[in-house]
DNA sequence: CTTCCACGGGAACACTGGGGTG
DNA sequence: CACCCCAGTGTTCCCGTGGAAG
């Protein structure tokens, strides 16, 4: 505080500088990760030389820094590009967002001053513009795939080109950094492009409790005001995230959070106490959230197993179960319901997304189903969940069935 | 060993929203 | 303008398969 006022304004408030605890935030220093920074700047350094740097492939579970550590080295490798006076071009994308070949494409060309539609062109040519744009100068272009995985079954066509391409290239030069949080994703792929995309591999581990305090300790210097903080908070968020295969990002939110209800519940220091409501509260609104998000067809789903809940005294149903409701849920509704095949595609997701968890179950002369469970609590999902006005008509449903069973 | 059932992979299809061409 | 081409998405259709009860 170098001002008079400061002291005044942050008195006895809890945050003296929030915006460090963002996931947009990118630190001076990342506590941890120096190898893995290391490893990446040798790598790349081929581009000042006028070389083409290897294939770079991050591995790592997500919160474990992949991205900022990619973004950090970026940018201190532009800067010294500029100053060598080589062209370095570094180009993000999430993959997650251009998911596909075509969007990849598009994206790469239009920054190169290419125009090319959202949609409607044959990928080649799309392919071509973004060739074209690229090469009119000597330079190196980085492209950073993030979370390339989601490339993999559909986009592979993106990475099949763009790990040939620079037999295609009179003047400039690219090379790729895939970053993934998944280990197995190159089983996907075409293994000329698995073995060209991954030249080079960087594990990102997860971190530890330890190194978690340090990194909370790092930045709550930074957010939070003097004394804000009691001994034990920064341990028990590192602890709860340690917890969860050490993810940075939701030690960050835990610590960030709590802050926010110590604030509003006027306390002076951020207890464990915070923390823990913290937590619970950090689980029902990601909770809360996928589930408003979800696909009508995927909401009609999982309120059939809540229906099914109340219907009989059980907790598990098996497919077939699940997809009688289903029908009747869609006839209450008056919609057209799915094929079994489909919906037990719905379950799956529903199953990863962690709402239900379906397990495949032999009973023999029987045959085979899934049995589907709601795993998380009910009053959670319930809510939300007919909130949608289209299910608002199975709430009744809900009474009648009951006030029968009563 | 047979038998049964849904599971789940893959092909095929329908549909959408955009292109270019004559 | 009408018409066909194209990528992408969600869905249905088809079918081989796993594995314990009988």
């Amino acid at each position: 505080m170098d001002n008079l006022f400061d002291d005044l304004i942050y008195e006895g408030r809890i945050f003296a500088n929030k915006e460090v605890l963002r996931h947009a935030y990118i630190p001076e220093k990342l506590p941890h990760r120096e190898r893995q920074i290391k490893s990446l700047a040798d790598i790349l350094s081929a581009a000042l030389k006028g070389e083409t740097p290897s294939n770079v492939v991050i591995y790592g579970k997500t919160g474990t820094g992949k991205t900022a550590t990619v973004k950090y080295v970026s940018k201190e490798l532009e800067r010294m590009g500029r100053k060598m006076g080589s062209k370095c071009f570094m180009i993000y994308i999430n993959n997650e967002v251009f998911d596909t070949q075509y969007r990849v494409f598009a994206y790469l060309a239009r920054i190169f001053n290419k125009k090319v539609p959202l949609i409607g062109w044959p990928t080649d040519m799309v392919y071509s513009e973004f060739k074209a744009g690229i090469d009119t100068d000597d330079r190196c272009v980085i492209v950073i795939l993030d979370e390339v995985d989601r490339l993999a079954t559909r986009g592979d066509g993106a990475l099949y080109n763009l790990s040939r391409i620079n037999s295609e290239l009179n003047n400039a030069r690219v090379s790729m950094i895939g970053i993934s949080n998944d280990l197995t994703f190159t089983e996907l792929l075409d293994p000329r492009v698995r073995s060209s995309l991954s030249e080079e591999e960087i594990i990102f581990p997860p971190y530890d409790a330890a190194q978690l305090q340090d990194i909370l300790g790092e930045r709550a210097r930074m957010a939070f005001n003097y004394s804000a903080l009691n001994d034990a908070v920064i341990p028990l968020c590192a602890a709860f995230a340690a917890q969860e295969h050490g993810d940075a990002r939701r030690a960050l939110d835990l610590l960030r959070v709590s802050g926010e209800i110590a604030e509003r519940s006027e306390s002076k220091t951020v207890t464990e106490e915070h923390v823990r409501q913290a937590s619970e509260r950090i689980e029902a609104n990601s909770i809360v959230e996928v589930i408003k998000t979800l696909p009508p067809q995927s909401k009609i789903v999982l309120s059939s197993v809540l229906l099914l809940r109340r219907e009989r005294n059980k907790r598990r149903f098996s497919s077939g179960e699940v997809y009688n409701m289903y029908r009747r849920s869609c006839n209450h509704l008056d919609m057209e319901p799915l094929t079994q095949r489909r919906v037990s595609d719905l379950v799956a997701e529903l199953d990863i997304l962690g709402l239900v968890s379906a397990v495949i179950v032999s009973k023999g002369r029987y045959g085979r189903t899934k049995e589907i469970s709601l795993s998380v609590p009910e009053g959670y999902v319930q809510p939300v969940l007919f909130e949608d006005y289209k299910l608002k008509a199975l709430v009744s449903n809900i009474k009648v069935k009951a006030q029968m069973t009563l």
